[in-house]
DNA sequence: ATAAAAACCGACAGACAATCGGTTTTTACA
DNA sequence: TGTAAAAACCGATTGTCTGTCGGTTTTTAT
């Protein structure tokens, strides 16, 4: 899947601020560019229509939310970027790792292991 | 960074045969799809370009390398669609690996602790 | 010197994002 | 219930990038 700038930065509004319409997601965006709300809306639908956004009617306007959250597209896009290069079979999530892991300093791998730990803790509870 | 379908073949290609001038690859790339010699041309060329192809004359020809492996190549295209996630100071592939970790089960997280270890090890006798 | 081989140049088509003007649809309410 | 305003939707244009090649220039072996 490719992102282009403005879709990027109208899904990490969305990941802050639940539910938006056109109008308040133009109105955020005009923070850092001058777009017009017509080319909002084309952003938003496009996101729309690629699955990242679900959409409710609320009085006359479509409320929008972010239906993946940022760890899902990030996974999402890694395994898209891996892909090609994993032979099938072999998972291309952990292939990517593998592929991260020589490039990573010590305090790196140690934070990763404790991420691994984290992430077992949090399955036991649950 | 963008890549097309026929710049990861010859990526893939070159991965798997240390040097080889256009014609080889053209050759190669032949079992997949037929592209021209001149389409193939571009693809190297485009590929060179973006700095991830060496070259060297030998007699009339240039011979092409691969001037990343496969995992630094992952690592770089991982860090692309992440960074623009990621709140700076914070480290993309960090943050790639903590997006991807709650996505992974737990055979893939034995193997991803297994991955941290032999890593480890590959340092301490260097 | 010259012919063959390879590189290089330029052009075009097809995707896709960003952009926005203009039209249709919807809805609140006078 | 007719209408104005708001929002959605449509269509067109521009720019970037990949795939695609034809044609020209450069290089090199003989």
């Amino acid at each position: 899947m490719q992102l282009g700038e403005l879709e990027k930065q109208v899904l990490k509004y969305l990941w802050k601020n639940a539910e938006a319409d056109v109008k308040q997601v133009h109105q955020a965006m005009s923070q850092k560019r001058q777009s017009s709300l017509n080319t909002v809306q084309s952003a938003v639908e496009r996101l729309f229509r690629k699955g990242l956004l679900t959409r409710r009617k609320l009085g006359h306007a479509f409320l929008y939310q972010a239906k993946v959250d940022k760890e899902g597209l990030i996974s999402q896009l890694i395994e898209t970027v891996t892909n090609d290069f994993v032979e099938k079979g072999e998972s291309s999530l952990l292939a990517a790792f593998s592929s991260v892991s020589s490039r990573m300093d010590e305090s790196e791998l140690d934070a990763l292991e404790r991420l691994i730990e984290q992430q077992r803790a949090l399955r036991k509870s649950q």
